[in-house]
DNA sequence: ATATTATATGAATATATGGTAAAATAGTCA
DNA sequence: TGACTATTTTACCATATATTCATATAATAT
């Protein structure tokens, strides 16, 4: 009963690992405006060729990209918009982490500012 | 303009990092049911001491969980629920494409029996 | 078939990370 | 102080992963 499921936390870590990379990250943002090829993905992030190819494997594997043969050229499309959902909460917790390390940096900065004055 | 920033998607990519280990978030399930001391997570995580030690860490520099030295025995806790939300976001999202995929192997599975019923 | 373009894959390298055992640190009490 | 407990850190190994270069595959046109 004390013990906790590591199974079902491991498809839940595998998602979160999927979205722990900064490139991936720059390929689901290239891709937030809309369906792109590899192409316009590659122009778009500035990354290399295959490593965007590997990229877009890992997104595509991991379920939050849907891959579309079109002729010569491969679409990628965000599988899912609960995933910028996701990422908005991320965002918000960063945003709210930022504000108080900035009051702890004032309160911080005035604590020196009077030990100055006193020294 | 077409660039976009990684700066601001490594904070993001940070987070999920955090997030995208199952031990660590062992630790996390078992701090939601409150505050808990080392002792206490590496009973119920089953995980080695220094093991916890390191993953306690880096979800405290992560700032996913605070740290209040007391006594002898250092109290750790989740600093914002929002990580639960996030949570349930992932397995809500993991659950659609669970049942996606139940509902492929069904047509596959109707597909395999009706050649074998040819064959 | 050959050439060309778009995408994927393989090999190699560098780096990062999880796990564990041992040592170090910190706090408390006798 | 010294003993004891709780926690952290260090050293080390094994494994995983991102990146790049080179090559391979796939689709299309000549």
């Amino acid at each position: 009963m004390s013990e906790i499921f590591p199974d079902a936390l491991s498809q839940v870590a595998d998602y979160f690992k999927v979205l722990s990379e900064v490139s991936r990250l720059q390929v689901l943002c290239c891709l937030k405006t809309g369906p792109k090829n590899v192409t316009q993905i590659i122009m778009e992030t500035g990354l290399g060729q295959a490593n965007v190819s590997k990229h877009l494997k890992v997104l595509s594997q991991g379920g939050i990209v849907k891959r579309t043969p079109e002729g010569v050229n491969v679409i990628y499309e965000i599988t899912d918009p609960i995933l910028f959902q996701i990422c908005d909460l991320v965002c918000d917790r960063l945003a709210v982490r930022l504000e108080e390390q900035t009051q702890q940096l004032e309160k911080l900065g005035s604590k020196v500012w009077s030990m100055g004055q006193r020294g």
